[in-house]
DNA sequence: GTCGAGCTTGCAATATTATGCAAGTATCTG
DNA sequence: CAGATACTTGCATAATATTGCAAGCTCGAC
């Protein structure tokens, strides 16, 4: 039985990409079907040795590692809780979008903004209150900025 | 009592920033401290809202918000800890440095290589077990390699 | 082989987190 | 204002995660 603590590992690495696991329990019972039997103790000491990091996203638990919070669907709805309780406007200047949130906490949804890698979006800059967005050009602007507003409402 | 969770949420935020948070309890007393009161339950609920994540970085447990997985000192413990277990050598070949891990592992070890952002590395590219590391030219390439294969032994 | 140092793991108990439910509040409609 | 609807929160409890400890391995030195 000699480091079986590598393999092990190394499946619940592959177990965290495909980003189903809820629960050490799971783990446990996912890791007995393909052969290891561990407890969970030793899935608890395995994902903190992977530096796994738990995410809750409305309503769902789970275990990532730390590569996948850019991951599409997580970004997206992160994203949308934000904005929705942060951004008090939105409005298209130019190639910019300036977003409006309270004091402070711009930079919160700059984040989640830079997190999901909206194609356009070239970059993000925060102030206190106040966020740009660059983008190549006006047209680009507004688009982006009607998406953002669609977040907000939807 | 209006809107108070917006205020509250705000402030959470800023204790993440702090990055000292280590359970919701400890979390329910800083905010009673700061005048607000609510219990663990909205405390949970709160995190969850705001997309916080909890990490554990080699003994102590932490909140914290998704983009604060770069911060300094959690990147660099998580390369170290992922380098020694998955990292088999490390060469410096003219300005790239060539790393070899066990099959389908190189992925986890170039996103804990990105995550510390070494400002000498230009980049990473990941295949299946193998990793190129970019740099500006040979003699960084054998300083950035020295560095790693420190990290291994240490 | 035998001893000892250093790891890894399970067990069991503790600690921490999540959540169903009901009560309390605000908001909207007429 | 009354009633309906939608949120937010606490309470209590269920669900999950963490950890001290002791047992069992592995490896290297003698």
């Amino acid at each position: 039985m000699k480091d079986s603590r590598a393999r092990r590992h190394r499946v619940i690495a592959e177990l965290l990409r495909g980003g189903t696991l809820t629960s050490q329990e799971e783990l446990v019972e996912r890791l007995r079907a393909l052969g290891f039997e561990v407890t969970q103790a030793t899935a608890s000491r395995d994902l903190e040795q992977l530096g796994a990091i738990k995410i809750r996203r409305s309503g769902t638990i789970g275990y990532a590692l730390p590569d996948q919070l850019g991951s599409a669907d997580w970004a997206a709805q992160r994203l949308r809780t934000i904005a929705r309780e942060w951004v008090g406007s939105v409005v298209a200047v130019g190639q910019l979008v300036v977003l409006k949130t309270p004091p402070g906490s711009a930079h919160l949804v700059g984040v989640a903004l830079d997190q999901v890698q909206w194609p356009e979006v070239a970059g993000t800059i925060c102030g206190d209150d106040t966020l740009f967005v660059a983008l190549a050009d006006p047209d680009t602007a507004q688009r982006v900025a009607d998406r953002l507003r669609a977040l907000l409402e939807g």
